[in-house]
DNA sequence: ATTAGGG
DNA sequence: CCCTAAT
């Protein structure tokens, strides 16, 4: 499949570079000298290289339950795919991004203690989205068994 | 080109 | 988020 480019939707003037990824705020910043897009907002971590990193931006409840639903349709792992059908007007959401946030979720539904109140509510939709779904897609792509249901997560 | 996992 | 070994 094509290569993601997290600036596809971007309009330039001069250097400076106006980025829309359809579900975001427009940013305003400019192009390194791979053509990654890359603000000027004062806290934005500098990589050791001195690339400045993607901004970040914490997914919308909306997203995660994209997410969620993408990988009870598709499967972990399948972030190509989920990326493609669920976030395709979303320049800047990656299949890693998607990946990434998985990984997160999962860790923040097994951690314990009190969390903010936006957290609890991911990480409930979240638990219950897996425990309704788990019998039928939520596993391992690999490690399906005989079964056809593979290792539960 | 993708995925998985550490950094 | 980034980096990158392994597919």
């Amino acid at each position: 499949m094509e290569k993601e480019k997290r600036n596809i939707v971007a309009f330039a003037v001069e250097h400076n570079v106006i980025a829309f990824s359809g579900e975001m705020q427009p940013e305003l910043g400019k192009l390194d000298s791979k053509e990654n897009f890359y603000t000027e907002i004062p806290g934005v971590p500098i990589a050791k290289d001195g690339i400045r990193r993607k901004p970040h931006h914490t997914l919308s409840l909306c997203e995660v339950v994209k997410l969620v639903e993408g990988v009870s349709r598709y499967g972990i792992g399948r972030w190509s795919e989920i990326k493609r059908v669920s976030f395709a007007s979303s320049p800047f959401r990656t299949s890693v991004d998607l990946k990434d946030k998985w990984r997160n979720l999962l860790r923040a539904s097994f951690a314990q203690g009190p969390p903010d109140q936006m957290k609890n509510d991911t990480i409930r939709y979240v638990n219950d989205a897996i425990k309704e779904k788990t019998e039928v897609s939520i596993f391992r792509k690999e490690s399906a068994g005989e079964d056809g249901k593979g290792t539960a997560y």
